[in-house]
DNA sequence: GTCTATAAAGCGATAGAC
DNA sequence: GTCTATCGCTTTATAGAC
């Protein structure tokens, strides 16, 4: 956890985050991380190893990040919280957009990646993969919130909230967006397709 | 229109749509536009300058496309096509998803000028500017459409929808989402808002 | 305004000691 | 496994002729 390869990696996806991936100098990465350059072509042989460990550790770290939330989420529910299909929905889809280091940085590395993948056919497989877990989330969400819909249907909006949320979120990392302005948009959009699904909370 | 200055923008946007922002290399550019490097230097001072102009040239283009799209659908609407405010709508918003090379390209470096000012603020005020007359050009038209409709609201729902755009062209542009695929999207997009800012034309 | 030639710096990658 | 030192290519930018 607290070896080499891990400190390199921490620290690829913070330079990243700072000077985005075509940024990304190995000699940064070396004073970020506190090592020398030759022990970072040591463990990932050349530049193409680093960014593509990074990007799976960037993943990876997400994931996390999402399986953390849902847990907590089932914590809030058991202790008598206003935790309905809606609020679970609202959270998964919020969860990028907050205003601390960790969160910002892996939000900016990974758009960073999206942006590149326009140019670098090698990280697609990695994105799509991720893409269809997380629209296949927000899509099992969206159906519990509206159980009438028909599943295509679902899975369009589910497409169009996520789509959504990686164009909002480059506008507030790009500093066009303030945060709770972004938090807002989302959380109306959720609104606005949960009630052409016929939800059955709906009328707000 | 044909002096030197527009033929290496025009070459930078071509430059810029097929390597990225950080990809240009004023030596390509160079070669594209059939000039020396120095010219280049002599024109725009250096590398950043060539990425301002670079910018605001693409921007300019990307409005001229707009406004010849919105002078074809006013002859259409004169020989008596269907032309709502609903087609018109659509039009604007599928614009930029066309595979015609020239459109492409422009999308392509668009975004990655977009994607780019995550890390050059420089490039913010040009994109500020232009997002946000884009942004008033759609909730015009969404205006148009649900004339019973709250400024505010239809406000929101264009950002919503711009910024839905703005992700959707990144999927396409990476080859993780078909076209048809994004521009049907799209289409329900708008078929979602304007339901819920109570289009009279509604019920589809 | 435009070119050729080249300086100066940046950067990826390797050799070899410990 | 990790470091210091360095090689060699790439890229930005300038000098100076025309």
């Amino acid at each position: 956890m607290t070896d080499r390869r891990t400190e390199i990696l921490t620290g690829a996806a913070r330079v990243i985050a700072r000077q985005g991936v075509r940024g990304l100098r190995v000699a940064d990465l070396a004073a970020e991380a506190g090592v020398s350059t030759s022990l970072i072509y040591y463990h990932f042989k050349d530049r193409a190893g680093i960014l593509r460990h990074a990007l799976a550790f960037i993943g990876d770290r997400a994931d996390r990040y999402t399986a953390a939330e849902a847990e907590a989420e089932r914590g809030a529910e058991a202790a008598g919280g206003p935790s309905g299909p809606r609020q679970l929905l609202e959270r998964t889809l919020l969860l990028e957009f907050q205003d601390l280091p960790e969160v910002r940085e892996n939000s900016t590395a990974w758009g960073e990646l999206r942006a590149h993948s326009v140019f670098d056919p090698e990280l697609r497989e990695e994105l799509a993969a991720a893409g269809t877990a997380w629209a296949a989330e927000v899509a099992g969400r969206l159906a519990e919130l509206c159980p009438a819909a028909p599943p295509g249907a679902v899975t369009a909006a589910a497409e169009r909230l996520t789509a959504l949320l990686e164009g909002l979120s480059v506008r507030w990392l790009s500093g066009l967006l303030p945060l709770t302005h972004a938090r807002n948009l989302v959380r109306e959009a959720i609104g606005v397709e949960a009630s052409r699904l016929g939800s059955p909370l709906d009328v707000n």
